[in-house]
DNA sequence: TAGTCAATATCATATTATGAAATAAGGGGA
DNA sequence: TCCCCTTATTTCATAATATGATATTGACTA
């Protein structure tokens, strides 16, 4: 928590401020209204998106001009994994668990306030499909976002949660600060958690979390299931499962408490 | 064609550099060893790497001190529009190939000089396993690259085969620029390029291209399978169904020639 | 064909990023 | 336990660099 300081450097947060304004276009954007929306100078944001542009940031799709997220983004993403060691490790086990159990897996961290996947495995047949790598969930509404966060200290998940607006997204969802925090405890007390609905309608979802070798939760995987198959049986069978596949992709991490 | 002036912003295209030097550490690296690699004086890399970490970009780990790629990267690839329309649309038809056929399949961009995986699904009990996402390959070697490649500006092609050293990967690797661009000839002609244990002596591949409403080529899908399995028949076959999913994928991205 | 709007390129100048040097924080050895 | 050595972090004056104004090019429309 110990506050560092925050250095800035124009250039390069204007380029990733850019980055990122670009990547939140879906039909892409013109470089005047990129540089009108960043309250940027026309020839400065069109210099700092050229260069982008040429290192692989971005493309622009020439006959419209418009400037779009570029595929360098998925090289990195590749480096990522790598680096995490998480995937190798984790893929093997979920494989397994769908083998298993025939139901969708993902494979979550937290960046930032958010739930991303980075990795799934659709269940053969499964009715619920897979979220695409990348995605971002909010913390409060998934089985992944209660896991990953349970054992953060408190005051982190309340800060989290107000800079979060809780919409319900089903009449289950829990949309109150003090709701969540109970149902941590819950989380840490089974050592796993559960949505029942509270994301979506058509599914119910469990998550357990994998630790690395100082013991933190770094990561989380889940199983989804239609929500009208997640009898009390399905539930101890799939938190049998989910429970050693995280034990034994923290234990591949170097976990060993 | 038309040569852009390239523009240079030195702090942006230093931070860059330092995020991508970081994203090839599988190990992570000190703020030091990461100066001194990229040449730049301690303070600068270290107030540089300050700032990408603020951002998300990269990520320290307090013990050790070593940078490693961040999580923000996930969420970028996320917002990846195309490639996640992509994945979106070809996900069914992956899924369906995978089942009629039994074969590893890849969906893939060329990216810079390189295919890079975007998606990708492993065969039931098959032998090949699939390449990581985000992982890049060079073009020369491939099924992938060949599709990628075969309808771009020949000028557009000899210029990446001289910026790679086409090592053999296997005695049928092509090793020949020459040889290369007669290879994707029969490619424009086929319809569909084809890796005969180029990269690996283990795999064939084949590989064809996905176009888009302007009908350029923006994606290519692969289907590999063990070598000694590799008879006209699988070919064919395979052939039949890939260019079938291909031509989906591409109508369904709003190819219509 | 002229006129408009947006993208791209050039360039002098002031702002900003820089490197040097100081400080803080660990970690290992005596 | 304490000291020394290494490495990370911070500060700050200055020169190099990024900037915005302006010019040019190009594409589309009426």
């Amino acid at each position: 928590m110990a506050e560092k300081t925050i250095y800035s450097v124009q250039s390069v947060e204007r380029s990733l401020n850019l980055l990122e304004a670009i990547a939140g276009c879906e039909n892409g954007i013109r470089i005047k209204d990129l540089a009108e929306r960043e309250n940027l100078h026309l020839s400065t944001a069109h210099r700092l998106v050229s260069l982008l542009e040429h290192r692989g940031y971005v493309e622009q799709e020439p006959e419209s001009k418009k400037y779009f997220l570029g595929m360098k983004v998925l090289q990195l993403q590749g480096y990522l994994f790598k680096s995490r060691r998480l995937n190798d490790v984790a893929a093997q086990e979920l494989k397994r668990i769908v083998y298993s159990l025939g139901e969708t897996t993902h494979l979550a961290v937290l960046s930032e306030d958010s739930v991303v996947y980075i990795e799934s495995l659709e269940g053969v047949g499964s009715v619920i499909s897979r979220a695409p790598i990348g995605k971002k969930v909010h913390i409060y509404s998934t089985a992944l976002g209660k896991a990953l966060t349970a054992w953060k200290p408190q005051d982190e998940v309340e800060r989290i949660l107000h800079r979060t607006e809780m919409a319900p997204k089903t009449p289950n969802t829990i949309t109150d600060v003090q709701a969540y925090l109970n149902e941590l405890s819950k989380v840490k007390l089974n050592g796993y958690a559960v949505d029942r609905q509270e994301h979506s309608m058509i599914s119910c979802c469990i998550a357990a979390p994998i630790r690395d070798h100082r013991n933190e939760v770094v990561a989380a995987v889940s199983v989804s299931c239609p929500a009208h198959d997640f009898t009390k049986e399905s539930e101890d069978r799939i938190v049998r499962e989910l429970m050693s596949t995280a034990y034994n992709i923290s234990v591949k991490l170097g976990y060993s408490h």
